[in-house]
DNA sequence: ATCTATTTTATACCGGCAGTTCAATTTGTG
DNA sequence: CACAAATTGAACTGCCGGTATAAAATAGAT
């Protein structure tokens, strides 16, 4: 992208979070990134445009960050979860993105309105695969309601601790209340076999964002894992993360290269590791086929 | 009030239900209701100001709609509280309360602002004291919290039980789960003995709305009820209803008037009603002092 | 019925907004 | 240098919330 016209998201980010994304008139955001109209114009075809800008870059860095956490880490790791939900509390703090959120939320630009409703919906459904990763396997018919739900009760609890000690910045003790919450939501749901909505929903929800790939990084994670347990040679728990990296991250995972590097790792043998290794290759190339497939 | 500003109050409501507060301009509102630009502003200094007359007339009402539910009727019934907050969501989705609310919330106008955040505190509250009626006193030092994070939890599952099931208006369904929730919620909550907040920090957030009303309206009507177990005479039930109504619902309740109601209930005594009666009338007179001492 | 005071109306006006258009200018590139 | 692309900035449209005001309608009191 041009840089230029990235400084211009970049400035006009920094006057939404001063004074609101209505407050900002497109006169300010020209003064403050020195550029014309006529060139703001040609870059964004509207305010709105530009907010969305703002948005998908945003959401592709939380995206990143929050994944981060997880590289080389046990999905199940309820600590993991907390710092991953903390990283996303922070940077909605940074960068005011809840306040955004709701002061542009209900508009009159219908693509503007769809496109933030998506981005809610993602984040409820990495809530709910993040869960599924939390907890037992017979607990996941449950725990689209419990991601809601979750979501719900944190924000309110962020909201109103936060209203009642501004001084404080202490989200950590929010989110590990919360998550106590959590944990005794899910068995309470389990318990008397309640039901709102079921995770079918998500093919109506967000179709053409098959779940299964969420599945696959949770069984890759832990493919992973074991072999790394084995191993404790430095060069080769790198080429590991790197697989799982490019796998779960890359929009378009290096296929060539995650080959070469499984090839590579064949060639250092171990008693017990040469099964395992088959099995995240397989792994591996049935994700490949289905990736194809679609 | 006048009765033309009062129409144009409700033309404005109507046309904020059908496009939105911010989408509704000032000559919609005049063309809709029939008044020149003149009146208007005769009547309202800006836009905000007709907003926050909207929003006052309709608090008032599912405030009273609310209580009258809970006339003669056991405060600790779980029952009612369901429908009390039936009857508030309805009330909402009809009135398109939450979006008008989201929508304007984040305003240039600090007084809408503030307004909005305080009807927000009392709506918490709200919830809060019925919690304190629902549950046992031991757990109250654990209701804030869980009244937060029930609302927070019920308006979640409300949005995206819709957003699945658009065509059923059921919230029933929706609020039953959600209140089963709760009562895992609060008992999980006083088992680990934690805390995010205390009740105490009402006195901050709302100072001059003292709690100690509320705490006597639970005990009014667990006096007046204990009395109506000992009759069944249709007249004398009425009478301890009217008193209960006119103590908890008008804002200046007439005291001359329930102290003529109780003169009459004690000429007609019974055996064991008398004492019962007389801490009735004890406390009825200290309310009326503590309203006084304010 | 008449006089007076208030309310209502209609219209023009203000500054500011998002967005369009376009001719002139600058900049990058071979 | 020359040519194309990007950039500029001012003028313009139509809408907004809100102000100002003179004329007309209405209501109340005598």
């Amino acid at each position: 992208m041009n840089s230029r016209k990235q400084q211009v998201i970049n400035r006009a980010h920094q006057l939404f979070i001063e004074k609101g994304f209505q407050a900002t008139s497109i006169q300010d955001i020209l003064d403050y990134s020195g550029i014309s109209k006529g060139t703001f114009y040609n870059y964004f075809s509207s305010k709105s445009e530009l907010l969305i800008a703002i948005f998908t870059s945003l959401s592709q860095r939380i995206d990143q960050e929050r994944n981060e956490l997880l590289i080389g880490q046990d999905p199940s790791n309820k600590e993991i979860f907390i710092q991953q939900i903390e990283l996303q509390m922070e940077f909605n703090q940074k960068h005011k993105l809840l306040t955004l959120f709701e002061e542009v939320f209900v508009s009159n630009d219908p693509f503007l309105k769809d496109f933030l409703n998506q981005m809610k919906m993602m984040y409820i459904r990495w809530i709910y695969n993040r869960l599924v990763d939390l907890f037992e396997e017979s607990m996941r018919p449950f725990l689209l309601d419990c991601a809601i739900m979750f979501t719900g009760m944190l924000h309110n609890n962020i909201h109103f601790y936060f209203l009642a000690h501004p001084s404080l910045r202490d989200f950590r003790k929010v989110i590990q209340y919360s998550v106590n919450r959590l944990e005794g939501l899910v068995v309470d749901a389990a318990k008397h076999g309640e039901h709102l909505l079921t995770p079918s929903i998500w093919d109506k929800w967000l179709p053409g964002c098959p779940t299964f790939e969420e599945g696959f990084k949770k069984k890759l994670a832990n493919s992973i894992n074991e072999l790394k347990m084995e191993i404790h040679d430095g060069k080769r728990i790198e080429l590991l993360d790197f697989i799982q990296e490019e796998v779960t991250h890359s929009k378009i995972p290096r296929k060539f290269l995650i080959e070469a590097v499984l090839s590579s790792l064949e060639n250092q043998q171990e008693t017990g590791w040469n099964r395992k290794l088959d099995s995240l290759r397989d792994m591996i190339g049935r994700f490949f086929a289905g990736q194809e497939a679609i």
